[in-house]
DNA sequence: GACATATCTCAGTCACCGCTGAGATATTGC
DNA sequence: GCAATATCTCAGCGGTGACTGAGATATGTC
C-alpha cells in the first residue's frame, strides 16, 4: 500500500543505500556502453566491430570495455582462429544482478 | 538462441538506438536522484524531506527534482494544510516505462 | 504588516569523465 | 625478420554536470 504525506514533514528519514545502483546506472548513462551492452544481448562481439558500429576509436572503445570489464558485466575471450582478435560476450549473471539492483530503484 | 562470433569480424553491424535509455540512466547515475527516487516508492516526500535525508541543500534537491520533472518520472503537487510544502510524487507510468526502456538494454 | 519557512531559479565554480594522441604489446601473414 | 592488424594503456585536454551562493516568490505565523 502507499503511504500518504503525514501532517507534518518527517526529519527521521535515512536515505537508502544506492551506491551499487547508482555505480551501474553511470556505466548505462553513455552512449558507447549501453550500444556495446545492447549489442552483446545478440551474441559475442569483437572491439572492432563495435568501433565500426559506434564509428569510434577502437582505443576510445577499449577503454569503455575496461569499466564493463572491471564491473564484472563483461569479459573477453580470444579464439584460435586468430588471437589478435579480443571476443567480448556478457556476463549473463552480473547482468541480471544489475537489472535487479536497477529495479530495486524503480520497483 | 544465441549467435556464436562469425569466422571474420563484421563491418556492416548497425548500432541499436539506446538514446532515451542512456539518459534515464544518466538521470538514475546520480546518488540523489537515485535516493529520492527510491524514496518515493515509498509515497510521497517534499523537499525538506529529501534534503534532510540526503544531507544536501533545499535548492540542490530542488534542482534534481527539477530534472526528474522535467523527465516525467515526478509530479509535484502542493496540500491544502500547508501551502509552502511541494509534496513530490513518482509518476508510476512514466517510472514503468523507464524500467522498460532499461530493461532493453539488458535484456 | 513583519518575519519565518519552503521552494525555486540561475550564474559561477570546480571536479569528473569521455575523447584524443602517442606509444607499447601480441599475433598473423608475407 | 618485417610489416600489418588488433588491442591495450595512459597522460592530457575540453566539455558537461553537480554544488554553491545569492536572490526572488509564495505561503504561513505572530
Amino acid at each position: 500500500m502507499t503511504v500518504t504525506f503525514p501532517t507534518r514533514p518527517r526529519r527521521d528519514l535515512v536515505a537508502p543505500d544506492v551506491a551499487h545502483a547508482v555505480s551501474l546506472a553511470q556505466l548505462l548513462g553513455d552512449r558507447s556502453r549501453a550500444t556495446i551492452l545492447a549489442m552483446l544481448a545478440d551474441g559475442p562481439h569483437c572491439v572492432c566491430e563495435f568501433a565500426t558500429a559506434l564509428g569510434a576509436r577502437e582505443n576510445n572503445v577499449s577503454n569503455h570495455l575496461a569499466r564493463l570489464r572491471d564491473a564484472g558485466l563483461v569479459r573477453a575471450t580470444h579464439r584460435a582462429e586468430d588471437g589478435r582478435l579480443a571476443i567480448y560476450e556478457r556476463d549473463e549473471a552480473a547482468v541480471a544482478a544489475a537489472r535487479a539492483a536497477l529495479f530495486t530503484l524503480l520497483r
